[in-house]
DNA sequence: CTCGTTTCTGACGGTGCATCAGATACGGTC
DNA sequence: GACCGTATCTGATGCACCGTCAGAAACGAG
């Protein structure tokens, strides 16, 4: 039996932290995400972060070698979030398969509004060619779209979708409706649909390309 | 028959610019751009535009009142590009649906080649609440949603899409499996899948989704 | 060539970045 | 509860970019 790996929460210079020091480094990753979600990455300044935790910039550079790294830090938080949305994806939609899509929907939106701001700079930052976000956001995203490749297999083998569709492609496409729309939702309001339309269409639409039917 | 609008370019302090003005101007925002898809918004600083082109950061000011201004100008450019992709749509799909639908993907991928970061900032600072680019933006994909709006609606009169999918919601839903699908286009190859067929699914499932076929 | 206008820029005060050396707070020991 | 070693924090600093203005330079009409 594998002992729980605790890991270990590690300094800018690589030493352990206490546990004052991890109640500080929690603090500014808060502050971080709040000042993300309140204003945007063009304007998160490593001073004001630091201004609302009640420290000073060099606090922060004890914890994290730039910005970055806290930014980092956070999108590691939102994949622990990411990952357990498979579960809405291994289960079986030959029955009910619509009302599952539609749950996929929502456990996605959950997430999505929890992590928002963070995702975004993630995002962004895995397509301005930054590495590091990029294999976070693969990594994050893995899970979900091999799963859903499976389920586009599936449904070729039944003769439901055509074997033109590359599954890999068809699932990474659902993730970019996911992704995209719902900061989409604001102007789709405005434009009359409501939230439930947004949901079930939505779900429609990866009910029928995910299974063809 | 109304005479054609030139539209006189204006300096930040809104004086009429002259020619030479016009060639600084523009030299300045070839170098943003150029700036921005080598490195992208978070490194773009004025020092380094008109480093680019040889001058100072007084004289960017005379241009553009902050560095929004420049990239709205560049997402104005863009915008141009972009309208004239609805004459994709409104040719009739009925027959040779599926390969209408891949010239169209063809055509947005070259419209997003050519302006991949700029349109990138736009989105980013639409979705952290800027009224002026998140407009913007709206602009810019009215036409084509409006026009894949009239396809989901033909295709659920005649049976073929379910009523309970939101033709607006449908239609955005397109754009954003276009704009959020081609940044990852380099991750998809890593997964095996060639240009065309990336190329083809997408157009597969544009061309399900409009038509319902 | 001269002069008025357009265009450009050097110089400056303000702010954030990132680093380091030294100050401060903590918790274990006697 | 006073002491001390270590963990944690921060003030001070040099450097880069921002945004502004007053004056310099380039232009072109006459």
């Amino acid at each position: 039996m594998p002992r729980s790996k605790k890991t270990t929460i590690l300094g800018a210079d690589g030493r352990v932290l206490g546990s004052r020091a991890e109640g500080t480094r929690n603090r500014l990753l808060e502050a971080t995400s709040k000042l993300l979600t309140e204003s945007g990455v063009l304007e998160l300044k490593i001073v004001d972060i630091t201004r609302e935790v009640g420290s000073s910039p060099a606090t922060f550079y004890q914890y994290f070698v730039d910005v970055d790294a806290a930014l980092l830090a956070l999108v590691e938080q939102a994949t622990n979030d990411e990952l357990p949305l498979v579960e809405h994806l291994s289960s079986n939609w030959d029955e009910d398969g619509l009302a599952r899509a539609g749950e996929f929907v929502d456990a996605y939106t959950t997430f999505w509004d929890d992590h928002n701001a963070v995702l975004r700079v993630r995002n962004l930052k895995a397509e301005e060619g930054d590495t590091r976000f990029r294999e976070a956001r693969s990594r994050a995203n893995l899970l979900l779209i091999e799963s859903m490749s499976t389920m586009v297999e599936a449904a070729q083998a039944d003769g439901r979708l055509p074997a033109s569709m590359h599954p890999f492609v068809t699932a990474t496409s659902i993730i970019a409706i996911l992704e995209r729309l719902l900061p989409y939702r604001a102007e789709i309001a405005r434009r009359g649909a409501s939230p439930d339309e947004l949901r079930n269409t939505v779900a429609e639409l990866v009910y029928r390309s995910l299974t063809g039917r």
